[in-house]
RNA sequence: GCGCCCAUAGCUCAGCUGGAUAGAGCGACAGCCUCCGGAGCUGUAGGUCAGAGGUUCGAAUCCUCUUGGGCGCACCA
């Protein structure tokens, strides 16, 4: 059982023991380290309940603890009434055997083993390559993707492609004006057209492809060829983005199929069945406002034909047909009203609250030469991720984007991205694993190596005071990991790791490893693979690389 | 006008279910390589946590209002 875990257990059975009122009692980081490892603020919460002094209570709760030796240093009652645990040092330093033994498992855990939770993300309509504000998504998704892997559940990543809707229409209307144009400059340009440039090199494909064949053909006729023509090359084109960008689905869903199998008209006959739909000025339209929204949305126009709404509807609906516990929906905040409205209709179909969970994410303004640039796809300025990528790399994009957590406004400066990517975060990590990784393959000692030798018997010898705060660091890492999927926050991850990678840079610059003492100097080898295991798990946790030199 | 999100050091951001003197990186200034990788390390300066009330033993964190910013308010997708 985790440290805190235990703790909490036994303040609370003693708590109950006693009659004491605390069904869950908090266990937390002290903001102070040297206040020791963890800390608890139960004695001041029972206070007035119990009529008593806060420290008196703490000191009771400390007494009858009697917890292990090889595991916690005698508890302080500090403060007003704190309750303050220190992890002995025995335990400490056995993390280090585990992280040789495991070297891939620290971070893991089962806790979630069977569960099956999907995750749908970046699901943009294949109209238009992926621009930063779909990488903020696609890394976001993934990363939560593999939080909730690494705790043991059963992973789906999924894409949705709107592949049905009026859009293609549009992107299709597109190129064939571009692809006119060759010919005929003046021809028009539909009015909410795509603008961008990759319209006209779509076009330019096209002509290749099928040179004049089209030049004389009505649009009525010839859209469909469009349509498809663009949305496959497009749809390859995110395919191909995405996958140099790490990202890989393990289901691509598309709409058209919903309405193949007539899903559609069940939910919408389901949602009649429930009372939860209903018929106004020839439209039908869902009981929203019963379920928290601030009004009622329309399923089916007027005209018979379904709004986005619906489709979305019987898309989650089949989700949870396919056996998931649980949903992960990742939107960027134009979409925030957009998710009350599918918790709406999805209560309504009667599944429980938290069946799915929405993280929002706020937009990303890019700064360039300055001055903040305006996303667009239908306006020609955009910044893809394929730009981003040749400019500053998939590890440093990746760190980037998942470092600040989703509801931050963030900003993006383009100019600071390109000119000082040195600068970066992700790099005072990496190197920190390039230098450990260093002191292998220069070592004159291998025999020395616990990679040959296995864990040595010295871990007891690690005592230094940096070495301590490193091996809490290691300690930390398994409860953030599980925190930061519980919280849907990947941040929390590259937070611990830059941590990790500080106390691992102050250990190296103050002590050598290779020292004469051959105990201590296997020891601090142990130790110095301990911490180069440890920074490659949380990497690849991330999708980022621990590279063996920089 | 209504709804959602945000406001913490010069800049970019952490601060986990309210807890004990508010943190990091970058930037600024001053230092450290005879030594396993200096993409590193050490020190200094820098904050009325937007403002005002409230709840609480305790508030950056919860509630209300105000100010400022982002996003959304379609029988579009």
């Amino acid at each position: 059982m985790r440290p805190r875990d235990e703790l909490r257990s036994r303040l609370t059975a003693l708590c109950v023991q006693r009659g004491w009122p605390a069904e869950e009692v908090a266990v937390e980081r002290p903001n102070d380290r040297a206040r020791g490892d963890w800390a608890s603020p139960v004695a001041l919460a029972l206070a007035r309940p119990l009529r008593r002094a806060p420290r008196e209570i703490a000191s009771e709760l400390a007494d009858a603890l009697s917890l292990d030796s090889t595991r916690w240093e005698e508890p302080e009652v500090a403060g007003a009434g704190f309750l303050n645990f220190r992890l002995a040092r025995p335990y400490l330093q056995d993390v280090v055997r585990r992280l040789i033994e495991e070297p891939d498992g620290h971070m893991r855990s089962d806790r979630l083993a069977g569960r099956r939770i999907n995750v749908e993300f970046v699901s943009s309509n294949p109209t238009g390559p992926l621009h930063v504000g779909h990488a903020r998504n696609a890394a976001l998704g993934d990363g939560i993707a593999a939080l909730f892997a690494s705790q043991g559940a059963d992973v789906t990543r999924e894409y949705y492609f709107n592949d049905a809707g009026r859009q293609m229409d549009i992107l299709g209307a597109s190129v064939h004006a571009r692809y006119r144009q060759m010919t005929e400059p003046d021809f028009p340009f539909p009015d909410e057209g795509y603008q961008g440039e990759y319209i006209a090199d779509l076009a330019r494909e096209f002509a290749v492809e099928h040179g004049d064949a089209f030049r004389d053909v009505p649009l009525e006729e010839c859209l469909a060829e469009f349509r498809s023509f663009a949305g496959e090359r497009i749809s390859a084109g995110i395919r191909a983005d995405l996958e140099r960008f790490r990202v890989s689905f393990d289901v691509w869903f598309n709409e058209s199929t919903l309405y193949r199998d007539g899903r559609t008209e069940q939910t919408l006959e389901e949602l009649k069945a429930l009372g939860a739909a209903y018929e106004k000025d020839g439209a039908t339209w869902l009981r929203a406002t019963d379920y928290g929204d601030t009004e009622d949305r329309v399923l089916v126009k007027s005209t018979g034909h379904p709004t986005y709404l619906l489709p979305d509807l019987a898309y989650h609906r089949d989700k949870h047909e396919r056996g998931f516990d649980q949903a992960i929906d990742i939107w960027g905040a134009d979409h925030h009203s957009y998710a009350v409205r599918m918790q709406a209709g999805l209560t309504a179909l009667g599944y429980p609250a938290d069946w799915l969970r929405t993280v929002i994410y706020q937009q990303i303004s890019l700064i360039e030469d300055g001055e903040e640039v305006r996303l667009s796809t239908r306006k020609n300025r955009m910044v893809t991720l394929r730009e981003l990528l040749d400019d500053v790399g998939v590890d440093v994009t990746r760190w980037f984007l998942l470092m600040r957590k989703g509801d931050t406004h963030m900003t993006f400066d383009l100019d600071l991205a390109r000119r000082q990517s040195d600068e970066n975060p992700v790099y005072y990590v990496q190197y920190a694993h390039a230098r450990l990784a260093g002191v292998f393959t220069r070592n004159e000692r291998p025999e020395w190596d616990p990679a040959l030798a296995g864990v040595p018997g010295s871990l007891d010898r690690l005592n230094a005071e940096r070495e301590i705060d490193l091996l809490r660091a290691l300690d930390d890492l398994p409860d953030v990991v599980a925190d930061a999927a519980d919280a849907l926050e990947p941040h929390r991850v590259t937070d611990a790791l830059e941590e990790l990678a500080r106390r691992t840079h102050l250990w190296y610059h103050d002590h050598r490893i290779l020292v004469d003492d051959e105990h201590l100097a296997r020891a601090r080898l142990a130790l110095a693979r301990a911490c180069a295991n440890a920074l490659r798990e949380g990497l690849a946790l991330l999708g980022v690389e621990a590279p063996e030199t920089m």
